[in-house]
DNA sequence: TGAAAATACGAATAATCCTTCAGGTTTCCA
DNA sequence: TGGAAACCTGAAGGATTATTCGTATTTTCA
């Protein structure tokens, strides 16, 4: 919904030249600066352009609409996050609900760090979400947790597992967003990202014992 | 960030006469109507006075804005909610946590239901977030659930019982917004609320063994 | 070195949308 | 009944924006 069937989201031609690549870092660059500062709404071509110090044109060049430049964001905001999950759960040197609790902790404040671009990101989503691309970064992170959660719970049933993992997710995900919409102090979000945790915890912890 | 620095967004003139009563409420209706199969962007004051069979200068004539035509829509839901909240956890017939589960059921299956609705006007969010009306709502809300978790964790101290509030609302507000994104079959939409009130009630259960 | 390929430019195009306002119609009430 | 108040209309103004494309510049490489 809301999103135009946009003719294609991907990326119309690759830089070959140096200049190009470093036009492209440019232009990223502007895109990130512009909609962290000016909001997705004032988040235009002609003002990233400008910003970048390139001309539109060359903007077209290298993206065949705005949706693609923005959907290039957001993806990078995501392997980053996927990053983010990965590094610490499957660093196995600490007991699985201690890296749960450090993840939570990481991702909350990673997530109120650049609050301005998430929101703004997340208020540009209406024009890229539709593309098929988009459900690739969560997918990713629903393996990594499945792999983790088959150590967490290692007597809990695939079922229990699956909603588990599904629940995490989408509670971590979608409670980010939220949250670096309304700025808090940085001891709220400690305390918030402690809540959230403990509230994990006794999650998995209920259902490790059930049977 | 994104909402323009808007005019107002409170009514501009109430009806007086029944004729004006009912071309409002044929507004309302079918700015719901727009914004629910059109989606946000396609959601224009021209579209909807002509869904509702009369000219945009009516619109304007009660609403100041497009903004504040949607904030009345995101209020009317907001209203809903609050009513669905309070009906549900001040009903003391049943123990504090059968409440707790019964309420992330209605919660997320109304949510659901009109899903539509709920991801358009989300998606149209930034036009009138920065509105100070915006946020009664999710305080009124935050209100009824303290008055719950009163009952439901006597022994907790204040500090304990806000954080725990905070994180219910927030999770369950946020996990709403993006459930009705993607679309799960009514099979799993249960499935996921028993989890989720699984996760509450593991966690009230945690907090109330504290000390 | 010279021409082909790659890149860069930016004014112009075409479309959309919010909002107003001057003028007409209906309802009210004294 | 007649005038005032309330109400309704919708074309037009004013603004913004995404995207294109003809032209100019730079790089490559034979």
């Amino acid at each position: 919904m809301t999103g135009r069937p946009s003719p294609s989201i991907s990326s119309r031609k690759q830089p070959k030249q140096a200049r190009a690549t470093d036009l492209v870092a440019a232009i990223l660059e502007a895109a990130v600066q512009v909609l962290a500062s000016e909001g997705a709404q004032r988040f235009t071509t002609t003002r990233v352009a400008e910003r970048a110090g390139v001309s539109v044109g060359s903007l077209y060049q290298y993206f065949p609409n705005k949706a693609a430049l923005l959907f290039r964001l957001q993806s990078d905001e995501w392997r980053q996050t996927g990053g983010l999950l990965r590094t610490i759960l499957e660093n196995d040197q600490r007991p699985p609900l201690e890296r749960l609790r450090a993840l939570v902790h990481a991702f909350i404040r990673s997530e109120c760090e650049e609050a301005a671009l998430r929101v703004a990101l997340n208020d540009a989503a209406p024009l890229y979400r539709d593309a098929p691309e988009a459900h690739e970064a969560k997918a990713s992170g629903e393996r990594t947790v499945q792999t983790f959660l088959r150590e967490a719970l290692p007597e809990a049933g695939q079922a229990v597992r699956a909603l588990a993992g599904d629940l995490i997710i989408t509670t971590l995900s979608a409670v980010g967003k939220d949250f670096s919409g309304s700025p808090r102090t940085p001891g709220e979000i400690e305390s918030y990202a402690d809540g959230m945790a403990d509230m994990f915890c006794a999650y998995l912890e209920s259902l490790g014992h059930r049977r």
